[in-house]
DNA sequence: TGATCCCGCCAACGT
DNA sequence: ACGTTGGCGGGATCA
């Protein structure tokens, strides 16, 4: 049965949070005191076999610092608890303490991220339960979701199996296939849509579309998602049948994975669980039902660190949602390979380092059976990566629930089975800073061997990624994200200075939902895109809507380039101080009272831009690997920061600087989030060196590469190809000249600029061009054009979008690109 | 307050 | 009949 409430018997040192120290409620069963693991009778062995195993070392390291946050709390609690004097019972144990999220932490510990795929991990939910102080019932919770992941399966009645995060990629692959032939992009559109008409519109008409927007529904009930090779398992002994928190976990990660702003807020999720199929009666109490059913999904997602909380505002106001912030998923992948390839995808915590094969495998992630010559750098880098990983994980440790084969599979397989610790974030939050520290310095070590310079440069992070993150971004295996968005950016954004150039490759597919940002204020006087050349069907709809949006957006607006304007500072750069200066808004103060409030939460409102892909066309890495620069790195930091959302759309592992000694593409995705603030601040940076830059890039990527990377992303299919330099075209941009260039000096930049071409493809690979104008950036602001992109909406830049080619304008208004001016704040907490 | 979401009743199942 | 699962929603907490 349900242990009762207070049958504090601490099997497990996870457990320790319960506070033992209440003596009123329940004389807690003193009982087994002793701190070794009581894991299982041979725990004595698997200590011993433990001690040449790094991956349970690591595991024990977690678990110290849990132990050691909740000592913390534990005295904490003792302490208010003499203070209070008999404020007995209940108070203990917040609730908090009690959450889904860090019970799912718990849970998580216990087992290996990647365990062995020779040897099953089982799950036995009793104990399960029990060692971790809960009902059983708030196990299903966990299981149930995991489950809907694939990380686990079920063996039989109370009995599960782990298979940790070896299978997520592939799950999040059929995901998002699903999704989209569940075309949830356009429910989701739908959703919003019918909101705002709800909202602004009081004639009726609503209904038509209301009740069968979606022409097909054949399936309608999309059941459970499984993976091949996954699902015998389940079905010897699963009775299918309801399953619904599966499913709806599996459809909640769809909308994630389909939307791409990847932010989806409960309410559009709610909705479209309940009513996908059924007629849309608003039942409240249903509603709220799914809602409390979402909560509890996304704790075990935000667990994982799959989504992260945030939220939007909108003409609504302030809406819960959530932001994905796992790994990007790739969908043109055959599902052959789907299954023959094994992707890894990291856990959380980006403790674990990949070996080296898989370093080197997934850089190139998921194309299958290529082979690919591993460049000397990268070997290097992967192997002092793994000597850094060796010295961390040095410590001994004390036996862990595993079974012994595994231990052994480990040892015998090192590098193979990496594990990654998942530490009770939740716990360490109030450490931020520490942790922070740990991070850096490990980073840090990591990049020296890539010969960059050692500083590295503190940047406002979201409190989020106060979690431990003991390796550098880098060393993450491509594909996939690691949870920090700050690990990531760095690669993202090239190198703001170099005078690279850089092709746009949007992807229509995404660009459904792409919502762009309408300057309605004085700072901003001129679009950012100007899209008003599009001829969409939707037009009518979504410009009154979002016209409507974008001046009741005004007021945020403000407030939001503000704070960003304000956190500019961190950054190391006197011409952008400078930049900052002019920029600022009068409302200082405001800014500053916001900035305060919410220095802690990054709350940052942050304009979503077309996504697409920024890419850059190197000058093959200078010939010398040089890193950035500290200046370079502060810029970098800067746009990262503002710029946070495109680290999720990460869809090559460009991340580590340390690629840069490799020939290859900067690829940014360019799901953009723009907050007009950081776009008016900008780091400028000196013409010198841009021309110096410009002049010495005299490598030109081969074709082939490009084509390659382009194709491998999913950005152009197979037998696509692009020319290899855009910016050797020379392709007439008739709107460049309204973007008035400031000064002549500028003139070479803003050629080269406006000859960046946007790409647009469609889903059949047909793909037609557009020219972009980038207009020139301000003279003193020799930016790359990643950066005028950047600027564009805030400065006298900007990006003219339908400049050219009228037929791929037509082709956009096919319906596959729209840009509703919505904006869409996403603000973390 | 509204946003969150813990708790545990109890029904549907499985054995 | 009894144990497992897990839907569900009241109402406590949190912000």
């Amino acid at each position: 049965k349900s242990p009762l409430k207070q049958a504090a018997t601490s099997h497990s040192v996870l457990t320790e949070i319960q506070p033992h120290c209440q003596p009123l409620t329940t004389p807690p069963k003193p009982k087994e005191t002793l701190p070794a693991d009581p894991w299982t009778p041979t725990s004595n062995l698997k200590m011993l076999i433990s001690a040449a195993s790094p991956e349970i070392r690591s595991r024990e390291q977690r678990r110290e610092l849990s132990n050691c946050t909740s000592k913390v709390l534990q005295t904490k609690q003792c302490l208010q608890e003499q203070l209070s004097g008999d404020e007995y019972e209940r108070s203990q144990p917040s609730r908090k303490e009690k959450s889904l999220g860090l019970l799912c932490h718990k849970f998580l510990a216990r087992y290996p991220d990647y365990p062995s795929t020779a040897e099953s991990t089982f799950i036995c939910l009793d104990e399960v339960a029990e060692e971790l102080n809960v009902e059983r019932r708030r196990i299903y919770d966990i299981v149930n979701v995991l489950e809907s992941l694939h990380m686990v399966s079920r063996l039989a009645k109370n009995k599960y199996a782990w298979h940790g995060w070896h299978n997520l990629s592939k799950t999040l692959q059929a995901l998002k296939k699903a999704g989209e032939e569940n075309k949830y992009t356009q429910q989701i559109e739908m959703i919003k849509k019918r909101e705002y008409e709800h909202v602004f519109d009081l004639d009726g008409e609503r209904n038509e579309e209301m009740t069968r927007p979606f022409g097909s529904n054949e399936h309608s009930e999309m059941s459970f998602v499984e993976l091949p090779g996954m699902e015998f398992r389940a079905a010897s002994v699963n009775s299918r049948k309801d399953k619904s928190l599966r499913v709806m976990s599996q459809k909640f990660v769809m909308l994630f994975l389909v939307s791409t702003p990847q932010v989806v807020s409960l309410e559009v999720a709610a909705k479209i669980l309940i009513g996908e199929d059924q007629l849309e009666d608003l039942d409240k109490s249903k509603f709220k039902t799914k809602i409390r059913r979402l909560y509890d999904i996304a704790n075990v997602l935000s667990s994982l660190e799959l989504i992260k909380k945030v939220h939007v505002t909108e003409e609504r106001g302030r809406k819960p949602a959530f932001k994905w912030t796992g790994p990007e998923v790739l969908t043109n992948i055959p599902d052959t390979e789907l299954e023959t390839t094994s992707t890894t995808c990291p856990p959380p915590v980006s403790e674990s380092i990949p070996s080296k094969e898989q370093c080197s495998k997934n850089l190139f992630p998921s194309r299958g059976k290529q082979n690919f010559t591993r460049h000397p750098s990268l070997i290097k880098l992967v192997k002092s990566i793994e000597n850094d990983r060796r010295t961390i994980q040095s410590a001994p440790t004390s036996p862990v629930k595993i079974s012994a084969s595994t231990d052994q599979n480990l040892s015998a397989l090192p590098g193979e089975m990496e594990q990654v610790p998942a530490i009770a974030k939740h716990q360490l939050k109030g450490q931020s800073k520490k942790a922070k520290e740990t991070k850096m310095k490990l980073s840090r070590s990591a990049l020296e061997c890539n010969s960059s310079s050692p500083e590295v440069v503190p940047k406002p992070e979201p409190p989020r990624s106060a979690a431990l993150s003991q390796q550098p971004a880098l060393t993450q295996p491509p594909g996939v994200r690691p949870p920090s968005h700050s690990a990531v950016a760095p690669a993202i954004l090239p190198h703001p200075h170099s005078g690279v150039s850089y092709a746009i490759y949007l992807c229509p597919s995404q660009a459904h939902t792409v919502t762009t940002y309408s300057p309605s204020f004085v700072l901003q006087p001129l679009p950012c895109a100007n899209v008003t050349g599009i001829k969409s069907i939707n037009s009518k709809v979504f410009n009154k809507m979002t016209t409507e949006e974008g001046d009741n957006q005004t007021a945020t607006d403000d407030s939001t380039k503000s704070l960003t304007a304000k956190e500019r500072p961190t950054v190391k750069s006197e011409t952008s101080q400078r930049c900052l200066k002019r920029s600022q808004p009068l409302q200082e103060n405001n800014l500053i009272k916001r900035f305060r409030s919410d220095e802690e939460s990054l709350d940052t409102s942050l304009t979503f831009f077309p996504s697409g892909y920024l890419i850059a066309l190197p000058q093959c890495s200078h010939g010398s690997k040089a890193g950035f620069s500290n200046k370079e790195k502060a810029g970098i930091c800067s746009l990262q920061h503002t710029t946070y959302s495109s680290a999720i759309a990460g869809v090559i592992p460009v991340a580590a600087p340390e690629l840069k000694a490799v020939p290859t593409f900067h690829i940014t995705p360019l799901n953009i989030m723009l907050s007009p603030t950081s776009i008016a601040a900008a780091p400028v940076l000196s013409n010198s060196s841009l021309h110096s830059h410009n002049t010495s890039s005299a490598q030109n990527p081969s074709s082939s590469v490009l084509n390659f990377t382009l194709q491998h992303i999913g950005l152009i299919p197979a037998g696509v190809r692009v020319p290899a330099n855009p910016v050797l075209q020379h392709i007439p941009v008739s709107s460049q000249p309204e973007n008035v260039s400031h000064s002549s000096e500028n003139k070479n930049l803003q050629e080269k600029v406006s000859k960046n071409v946007l790409q647009l493809l469609d889903h059949d690979g047909l793909s037609e061009k557009l020219t972009v104008s980038l207009s020139l950036p301000d003279p003193k602001e020799p930016q790359t054009v990643t950066e005028n992109f950047f600027q564009t909406p805030g400065g006298p830049n900007t990006v003219s979008l339908p400049s050219a080619n009228s037929d791929g304008i037509d082709r956009i208004s096919q319906g596959t690109l729209y840009i509703p001016q919505r904006k869409l704040e996403v603000s973390e907490n």
